[in-house]
DNA sequence: TCGTATCTACTACGCATATAGTAGTCTCAG
DNA sequence: CTGAGACTACTATATGCGTAGTAGATACGA
């Protein structure tokens, strides 16, 4: 079997979606899009048919309506895709990842706490 | 003028090395691609000359050979690029990032302190 | 019950991407 | 000087993605 193909850029908003609201219609996920571009219900709906015929969604049918949820975890394909970013545009080094998350898009006090937070706990762990 | 749009993976993997390596031709670049996928050196040719075209690198012949580099700066590319992806994906938080980054990329202790280090500099900063 | 609004299914299409072949040019060793 | 090898230019093409229209089914309010 091969190695299947990472989401593309709108499945992956159909994803985080889905991954952070829980299942919904194709309407919902429309307006939750997070890019808020301007787009025709149709456009999504067939989006997340072909999503379900890839085995990324599932749907249960509600009466008149089609309810969507992932069938694939988060950090499954957060995880391909960030190993995939960081060995092939950081050179392998997720620090490198970080310092340019850092320089290039605005982070709060707060975040940056959390992050030291995260970064103590993944030490602890080993 | 419309928004210039993003550089695609593989064309990501071309500045990459480009960034890390310095000006090239396209034999090497096509040696050193991150993914170290089967590839014709007409196909990365290719792509590069399209690339010059769209402006993302320019070229200087050397006797036979075409010697390219980028034309655009690493900061500005990853910055849109993960900006994007930040609030795309990641419902906007920078430090929801990095945690999925931490858990799911293989990072040494040395990174770990690396990153620290670059958290107080960030904070020193403002 | 009946019409209107909403939903899904199916189809289409333009553009970008990734891929590579072919032909033509240049360089350099012998 | 000439042939082999490497390089570029140009062309082709399959596939995927984003986009959306249309047709047909369904539900719901009056």
């Amino acid at each position: 079997m091969k190695t299947k193909a990472q989401p593309s850029n709108l499945e992956m908003q159909v994803l985080s979606v889905l991954w952070a609201k829980g299942p919904l219609g194709a309407r919902q996920v429309l307006e939750e899009l997070p890019d808020k571009k301007e787009r025709a219900y149709t456009t999504v709906l067939s989006v997340m048919q072909v999503m379900e015929k890839k085995g990324l969604l599932r749907h249960e049918t509600e009466g008149n309506r089609h309810i969507y949820a992932p069938t694939v975890r988060k950090s499954e394909v957060l995880g391909t895709f960030l190993r995939g970013l960081v060995s092939n545009v950081f050179g392998g080094s997720a620090a490198s990842a970080m310092q340019h998350l850092l320089q290039t898009t605005p982070v709060s006090e707060d975040e940056i706490q959390e992050m030291r937070d995260l970064l103590d706990a993944h030490s602890k762990k080993r």
